[in-house]
DNA sequence: ATACATGCAAACATTTTGCTTTGGC
DNA sequence: GCCAAAGCAAAATGTTTGCATGTAT
């Protein structure tokens, strides 16, 4: 019972938070979504979690006023990953995580094998770079990439 | 449907795995693991296939001789990994990938979002350097990483 | 009015566990 | 003979779908 422990830490302080949230609706608009409480709160929910959610961690979030339900969110996700406004991570869990696609923040991830904790890097990816140059010799077309560390943090290593 | 499709390539040639494969046994020999011929025929399917296999792979792999029960190959897989010997990956898949560690060898992959094609990446991985600096900042230990392009295949792009 | 979006429940896929039996040591 | 490992079956977890209803446009 040591892993998949979920770590809420509220949101972190994003104070363009109002104006990307109100982006993201416009950009869903301009796409056919139709202007639904649901839709407001995932995005909502997403753009100000500092990290990626599960749909588990979304759908029982407590900003999720209008109570939608799992289905439904789960509906959302899938649409709006497709559209490419989010993107869905594997990050060992047996859940999948989503998180927003925002311009110019590429995240990589810092996890602990013991008690699932997520950490956002905040370092130079050395690896952007590669991106083209794989794209170009491999002939796949619209990469990214996912990096992620894994490892012991330390107050594992210290009830350990 | 056009995700989660597996492509069981023939495992690619490995002259030494015959010795590998003996290795991999001496060693869990030494971890106390008894010789069954189910732990033989998971490491060799493992050591033998040049790409992480999920649960279903393994125990319903041809080679797996001894028609070892799905549980019992997935409890082999849990002991494998806690020991070190196997590495678990999430590839975006519902079902986790397994991989054999080896000494000296280090895979980063490239995987189709739409046919779940995933190949082997031969690149110089950049971030293996990095290691050492975010354990050192951040106090994590047993560092190790996963590296991960996704995109879309010529042949998806070429049916889409 | 029409389609898209939702809620609820059920189906699926995969992982994980319980318990009895088998077999390595 | 003892205890780890295997087999079988069932539970648990998370994802996905079907269908009737509600609602944004």
């Amino acid at each position: 019972m040591s892993k998949h422990h979920h770590h809420h830490h509220a949101g972190c302080i994003r104070p363009e938070a109002e104006q990307l949230l109100a982006q993201a609706i416009e950009r869903c608009r301009s796409l056919g979504f139709r202007r639904t409480k649901a839709l407001e709160d995932v995005l909502s929910i997403l753009i100000r979690a500092c990290q990626p959610l599960t749909l588990a961690d979304i759908s029982e979030h407590q900003d999720l006023g209008s109570g939608a339900d799992k289905a439904t969110v789960y509906r959302l996700l899938m649409k709006l990953e497709q559209r490419s406004l989010i993107r869905r991570l594997g990050l060992h869990d047996r859940a999948a995580y989503y998180t927003m696609i925002l311009p110019g923040e590429h995240s990589d991830y810092l996890i602990c094998n013991d008690c699932g904790r997520i950490e956002k890097l905040d370092i130079h990816c050395p690896v952007q770079s590669l991106e083209k140059q794989i794209s170009k010799s491999s002939g796949y077309k619209r990469l990214y990439h996912e990096l992620e560390f894994f490892g012991q943090c330390p107050e594992c290593q210290a009830s350990a």
